[in-house]
RNA sequence: GGUCCCGUAGCUCAGUUGGAUAGAGCAACAGAUUUCUAAUCUGUCGGUCACAGGUUCGAGCCCUGUCGGGAUCACCA
């Protein structure tokens, strides 16, 4: 009863089937909502039926239609034909009891249990610098695709793969040794990833400086680059690293769990989590056997110098470095030892990679290798590739200081959100803890939607004056109308029946008439579901974000032409009122949680 | 040069997989408030869907080409 599109379906279904069927099959029917400038709820597109009505395109549609009133007049109430298009409107009686059932369903939309396991990787930062707005895109997508997929039933396992180890690392340390003093991130107050990425910048200042010294000797600039001493030393650091030299093995530890600390205060800054987390500095040698089957089968091969490809031209791309020729592992190696790990270890049906745009051809790759390599579950990989911030002056980049740093930013949202509510009045008789948290949430609402709601794999722009706007198509807009609505449960329940309201509220008054404007919430509120499936399939929170603004956006409309708690409305249209008011709160609530985005009480 | 992605209103973005007269928000302007919360609502302005062909009853969407923007093609990760 809720799924109205399948309902109209069905009936124009055995309306074709009587009106022109010959027994054989039928083509698939073009069921839409009708267009907002049309009378009706849902629209039949007659266009493909002609060549079996054999009749004109209004003709058609009449017959349909008033099969479809004949026969299935519980449902289908009136018709228009206007050209080829049949819009039917659905009686009230089927609208209210569409409404009945939702409020009878408490989770609407969401599967229970599809029996698939997913991995979702996200956030997959490097330990020598905090998180930037890019790694927030990246740490939003991964947390809100894993709660849309719980939603559609799947297992999920959140995972991180921090990449702890390699040249860059020695770069922080070494800054560090020479030139930190023994600061800590006690002894500075500073946050302990901050502190590293520090020495990350000291590093290459210093270097930087070698270099040009170098060329005033008289070196070019590639000599220079080989040749300049701190360079050296970290690549020597890196040697000892993978020798495990105690020292250097200590410091490594040390430093990397200052980083840890740090990002742990990003994460439950941000409210993402994760349930399994892998260090590179585990990870990295995997998959060299794999590399060496693959040789044997082959599927790879062996150049002169002994390195290892896979030859990929014959797909329309290049040869792959596998194995270099002194036998270590690249990128690739690990990429491939890693998925064969986690697939044996949890038997996914899925896995998910949320890394950026610029690793496109990394993951057709991979993918490519793994089929060759006879995985049939290769096809289960999907890289959510998702694209670049940019913000209004161009592209962010590190050496020019337009990093938007992830904890200034987040700080810098929260605080404008409590600067405009305070100002607003809003927060009039709060106490401080309510005004903060009420305030993170606005903030950090208005951050995350504004994020989520475009396409993930699109470059996207990022205007900090348009991100901390909370009017209009904004996170906080939806925040909004959902704590407009639990002021008036609140209220409602001040005025005795709250429970009545909520609960039993599913029988409504069988004559009925509801407005066009509550046929059109609960049409929407029916949609949900619809909706939860297909931002599974594409994993696009985005989808998820559309309908939210939509449905607050329907639900504004309504409750500024539609007293509810007011004087001089009647029992039965309060009941009904306060019923539809709290359906769309409840599946805002859950919308929004889709996308990572708590929802205040009020504010 | 090869491969992939993108191009929709001044700006930021939608467009239900090929359906009707292409939609929102922001910005600008004009209105609505003795507030069931105005962080709201209503209206005006704004378009050669980059361009040119093709496919068909019908194309922003599919195909070909052109132009423009981006990514990638490392013995980096």
């Amino acid at each position: 009863m809720i799924n109205a599109e399948n309902t109209v379906r069905e009936c124009a279904k055995q309306a074709v089937g009587a009106l022109y069927g010959d027994g054989g099959a039928l083509p698939e029917l073009q069921v839409a909502k009708t267009r907002k400038e049309f009378a009706g709820d849902y629209t039949l597109v007659t266009f493909p039926l002609l060549k079996l009505s054999r009749k004109s395109p209004e003709q058609t549609a009449t017959e349909i239609g008033e099969w479809m009133r004949e026969h299935c007049g519980e449902t289908i109430g009136d018709f228009n034909v206007i050209k080829g298009f049949l819009n039917l409107s659905l009686t009230p009686k089927f609208w209210l009891g569409c409404l009945g059932d939702l409020m009878q369903t408490p989770n609407y939309g969401f599967v229970c249990d599809s029996g698939k396991s997913v991995m979702v990787e996200y956030s997959s930062p490097n330990t020598n610098k905090p998180l930037h707005l890019g790694h927030i895109r990246n740490n939003l997508l991964g947390y809100s695709v894993s709660k849309i997929l719980e939603a559609n039933g799947c297992n999920v396992l959140k995972a991180n793969l921090v990449n702890d180890r390699g040249i860059h690392i020695c770069k922080s340390m070494l800054a560090w040794l020479r030139f930190g003093g023994g600061e800590t991130p006690e002894s500075s107050g500073m946050k302990g990833d901050h502190l590293v990425g520090k020495y990350y910048v000291a590093f290459d200042q210093a270097y930087k400086a070698e270099i040009r010294q170098l060329m005033e000797r008289g070196l070019d600039e590639e000599q220079a680059k080989r040749e300049a001493p701190i360079m050296k030393e970290a690549q020597e650091m890196l040697r000892r690293w993978e020798a495990k030299d105690p020292e250097v093995y200590g410091l490594w530890e040390r430093m990397n769990s200052w980083v840890y600390a740090g990002f742990d205060e990003t994460y439950r800054a941000m409210g993402v989590s994760f349930d399994k987390v892998y260090y590179e500095s585990n990870t990295y040698l995997l998959g060299k056997e794999l590399v060496q089957k693959g040789l044997e089968q082959g599927v790879f091969f062996r150049k002169e110098d002994g390195s290892v490809w896979a030859d990929l031209t014959g797909d329309g791309l290049d040869q792959k470095l596998l194995l270099r020729g002194d036998g270590t592992s690249v990128y690739m190696t690990q990429d491939l030892g890693t998925a064969v790990q986690r697939r044996e270890e949890y038997n996914l049906d899925k896995m998910i990679y949320v890394v950026g745009n610029e690793q496109n051809y990394h993951f057709q790759v991979l993918k490519l290798i793994l089929g060759k390599l006879g995985f049939g579950w290769a096809d289960g990989i999907y890289h959510l590739s998702y694209g670049m911030v940019e913000l209004p002056e161009g592209k962010m980049k590190s050496r020019e200081g337009t990093v938007v740093d992830a904890d200034d930013l987040i700080a810098e949202m929260i605080e404008t959100a409590r600067t405009v509510a305070v100002e607003a009045g809003k927060l009039d008789g709060l106490s401080d803890e309510e005004i903060a948290e009420i305030s993170r949430m606005v903030g950090l609402g208005a951050l995350k939607y504004f994020i989520l709601k475009v396409d993930p794999k699109k470059t996207m722009l990022f205007d900090p004056r348009e991100s901390i706007d909370f009017n209009g198509n904004t996170g906080p807009f939806i925040q909004y109308t959902y704590a407009r609505i639990k002021s008036l449960q609140r209220r409602g329940a001040g005025a005795g029946d709250t429970a009545a309201a909520a609960s039993a509220g599913a029988q409504f008054d069988e004559g009925r008439v509801p407005e066009p404007k509550e046929i059109e919430l609960i049409k929407l509120l029916a949609e949900f579901a619809g909706v939860v499936r297909q931002a599974g399939e594409e994993f696009s929170p985005a989808v998820v974000a559309a309908y939210a603004y939509d449905l607050a956006k329907e639900f504004n409309q309504y409750y500024h032409d539609y007293p509810i708690l007011k004087e001089g409305v009647s029992e039965a249209d309060r009941q009904f009122r306060l019923s539809l008011a709290s359906q769309v709160a409840d599946t805002l609530g859950r919308a929004m949680g889709l996308l990572g985005i708590e929802m205040p009480e009020r504010m």
